[in-house]
RNA sequence: GGGGGCGUAGCUCAGUUGGUUAGAGCGCCGGCCUGUCACGCCGGAGGUCGCGGGUUCGAGUCCCGUCGCUCCCGCCA
């Protein structure tokens, strides 16, 4: 007897079927004994009516892999509508000892230290996969809708000769008796792969060992990047970001429906044009209506973001702002200024719901400039020489911005810590599982 | 890196001004219950109170140290 998923239970009505999967949860009654089947797709009630098959589930603990095989009925008192009448059981695998936490809850009680120490079971809990499934999804549009506007897929090295940038710390490693770098992000190579595909993007893990201990870092997190090449400006740049998270955020409502549903969460509607606000002009509104001195700062705190998110919000009813032209003074050496205030950058953060998703940019594209900008850092050109051949022989005004998955999904369900969204998460303490 | 909070049963947590044998709910085990759906009812097992030291007649409770977790800030995606 072939196998259906408990999904399609509603097609099966009355017909003889199997279903396959981990004892989600007993109800034993004295006549009638309930189990929940768990598949990859859901679960679903069986119904356990005589003596003999009852003698049997008793035995079984949660988490045993069964095949069942029954009559598929359709009743209202079933949970979901279509329940299996058994008439077989048969253990696949039986665990060798119950799991520490109740998988069976609509919602896991279980602390997030408890939950991550427990991750390869508690994973297993429909909600815990549900965000995973998002994540799932949300890659999926980022590839459609790019592939669709004639990018490139590249997979970048992820251990590299050299600091890759300056600012975030790396990882070294050993690599056969030399020091090799963990990247800390793909930027330099998807310049690099602009002036060979002219527009490429990449999905792929990216390390960080920074010293942050906080609900929205990790050491190893999942980097969207996107470069293109025959830019105007940053504003060519944030119009792919518009489109990468809009395709991202269309793929969850159509890919992942049912956890959307399952989670109850809202998918934000991405505005055609996601509302812009110019870095000083962000910080004067932010000075204004807080009374803290801002203006002048290199930088936005967490807190002025969040001020920024609620703000578009209510002028624009829109969850996404862009602040565009940041200061030089703390982007990297690659940053194009904006030619009409040098101090000031052609670049961007999105924020979504108050939170950095993206930060993206103008990059500089003349070979003379990059020397400029690396003498200005202080930067020793010779060990960039590879990235720097790329603008010897002829770049085209570019950018790109990178995503960071986890943060999307941080904010989508409303998690509280960057962990809850994070598959296996990497911080400054935890190494495994 | 700076500051705050918390470590008590498998899980989530109570535990009074220090006082005899440390509690609850869930989970687990046993019994009862034709439709449960976080099933219900009755009973039971389960603890080095993170670890080490100190104060005291007496420490889960007070003090010191240490390890772990967590939140805020810095910083970033």
């Amino acid at each position: 007897m072939e196998r259906i998923l408990t999904s399609q239970l509603p097609d099966h009505a009355d017909a003889q079927v199997t279903l396959k999967g981990w004892l989600h949860r007993k109800r034993e009654l004295s006549k009638v004994h309930f189990l929940v089947l768990r598949d990859r797709a859901g679960v679903a009630q069986i119904v356990v009516g005589s003596a003999q098959l009852m003698e049997q589930t008793a035995q079984l603990d949660s988490e045993t892999v069964i095949a069942v095989t029954g009559t598929a009925k359709a009743t209202p008192q079933a949970p979901g509508g279509v329940e299996v009448l058994a008439d077989r059981i048969e253990v696949i695998s039986a665990p060798a000892e119950l799991p520490p936490i109740e998988l069976h809850r609509p919602e896991l009680k279980e602390s997030l230290p408890t939950i991550l120490d427990n991750a390869p079971v508690a994973l297993r809990h429909p909600r815990e996969r549900a965000k995973f499934r998002l994540s799932a999804a949300a890659m999926r549009g980022f590839r459609e809708s790019l592939t669709n506007e004639g990018f490139t897929e590249i997979q970048t090295p992820r251990i590299v000769g050299g600091a890759t940038e300056s600012g975030a710390n790396v990882f070294k490693v050993d690599y056969f008796g030399r020091e090799g770098f963990l990247a800390q992000s793909p930027q330099l190579y998807k310049q690099i792969a602009v002036g060979i595909f002219e527009r490429v993007f990449e999905v792929g893990p990216v390390f960080r060992a920074e010293p942050h201990d906080t609900p929205r870092h990790l050491a190893e997190y999942v980097s969207l990047d996107l470069e293109v090449g025959f830019i105007e400006d940053h504003h060519t740049v944030m119009d792919f970001a518009r489109l990468a998270i809009a395709g991202m955020a269309e793929s969850i409502r159509t890919n992942a429906a049912s956890e959307v549903e399952l989670l109850g969460i809202d998918v934000p509607d991405v505005p055609e044009k996601i509302p812009v606000v110019d870095f000083p002009q962000a910080q004067q509104m932010v000075q204004d209506a807080t009374g803290e001195q801002v203006v002048g700062e290199p930088d936005l705190a967490p807190a002025h973001e969040r001020w920024l998110g609620e703000w578009a919000k209510k002028e624009h009813g829109s969850e996404f702002v862009f602040v565009s032209g940041y200061p030089m003074a703390k982007r990297p050496f690659y940053t194009h200024p904006d030619p009409e205030r040098p101090e000031f950058s052609n670049s961007f953060d999105l924020l979504f719901r108050g939170l950095e998703l993206i930060t993206g940019g103008q990059r500089l594209h003349l070979y003379q400039d990059y020397l400029d900008a690396l003498s200005r850092a202080g930067q020793d050109p010779a060990p960039l020489e590879g990235y720097l051949q790329t603008f010897k022989y002829g770049m085209p005004p570019h950018g790109g911005f990178a995503i960071g998955l986890e943060r999307w999904i941080s904010r989508l369900v409303g998690a509280a810590n960057i962990r809850e969204t994070t598959f296996f998460p990497r911080d400054i303490t935890r190494i495994s599982p």
